[in-house]
DNA sequence: AGAGGAATGTGACATATGTCAATGGTTTCG
DNA sequence: CGAAACCATTGACATATGTCACATTCCTCT
């Protein structure tokens, strides 16, 4: 199956995880597709699973006094999760909804906790991740504190080149920190007065 | 030495952690001092230890066109560190200066290293500290997604209860993404109308 | 006590962004 | 095809924050 070759691929690339290492999920693989707008989580679940994106797009999100809030998308070759939720499988504060029709491979807790269990290289792997996500996530912080929207805008296109055709001004905007007005505005003048 | 049983104390409070995994650390566990405004760790330096903060208080920030862009503190009973520096032992953006005089027990990257080759708990001990580090990260950018200057403000009393006390407004303000004139606007306002 | 420096407060104004409303384009679907 | 829903753009105006200048308070040192 496709989508399965496709995580096969990508955990092989991960230099010091070891052939065995890898059989403990062979059995376990299996795809799930999700239709656009469909959701993955809601508020209140407990995110039992995290999944690596074969094709397709999430958005999470959730919800301040009814509006919504983006933080975050997870595109192809991706694990899309509820990182707080799944960790210490509680309820979640958030929605992830599918924003194309998209395959995912499903990953359960007791299945990851169980390969942690079992290999150190494995529980490597998982604190390795972590450390990524946070390194991630820190810099994101540090794009608030010294940059404006439009700086913040140019720096989302680098990291993501494609997301403007795939994702709605609305919800780039929101993921932002700002309303899809200003986005526009803000994407209009980088693209009227490209050199300054 | 009190510092040392400080971090031992910590150390001890980790559920999961065994004796045998804490003795590892007894033979290396020394106290090093900072005078205020003292630099822990500059630009360019590799940052070799992560440091456990018995007294005393740090900043990390670093130099966007020659101003200060200050991106978090760290108190007593947090260990100090620019992550992404200490993970991959590469040179550091950032410059970490002591606040106030303060005192530290360094633990070098190598015995980190060593801790988690011999002990899959102290592996696991890895993974949860870097998931919360990302946790806490990710409720950050949060902040900055929904949040206004007051909010943040109120919001940050709240994570640091004291930080009023013990650090100026114009590091504060850099920490929350704005100027220290705006923030001393902000606690103005929300000092003389409390209730609202 | 007094001088000097650092931190903070405040006023005036510029700029960026939020908010609301209206418009026009595009897609979707019966 | 045509209607409805969605999405982006734009204008007008309100608000928040940045910027600069200067006043004030607080602290430290002699």
């Amino acid at each position: 199956m496709k989508g399965v070759e496709q995580i096969k691929a990508w955990m092989e690339s991960v230099p010091f995880l070891t052939k065995e290492d890898l059989d403990l999920f062979e059995p376990f693989l299996s795809v799930t597709t999700f239709a656009e707008k469909q959701l993955l989580l809601s508020e209140g679940e407990i995110c039992r699973e995290i999944c690596f994106v074969t094709s397709g797009l999430f958005r999470i999100y959730y919800l301040s006094d009814g509006k919504e809030i983006n933080t975050g998308f997870f595109f192809e070759n991706e694990f899309v999760v509820d990182y707080e939720s799944f960790i210490n499988q509680k309820p979640s504060r958030f929605y992830i909804e599918a924003l194309e029709d998209s395959v995912v491979i499903p990953l359960p807790h007791d299945l990851l906790m169980h390969a942690y269990n079992t290999s150190k290289n494995r529980e490597r792997f998982g604190r390795m991740k972590a450390e990524e996500v946070a390194r991630m996530t820190a810099e994101r912080v540090e794009s608030f504190l010294f940059m404006d929207g439009k700086a913040r805008s140019l720096w989302l296109v680098k990291e993501r080149p494609n997301i403007f055709e795939r994702v709605s001004l609305y919800h780039i905007a929101s993921c932002l920190g700002m309303e899809r007005e200003s986005l526009s505005r803000i994407r209009k003048a980088i693209v009227t007065r490209k050199g300054r």
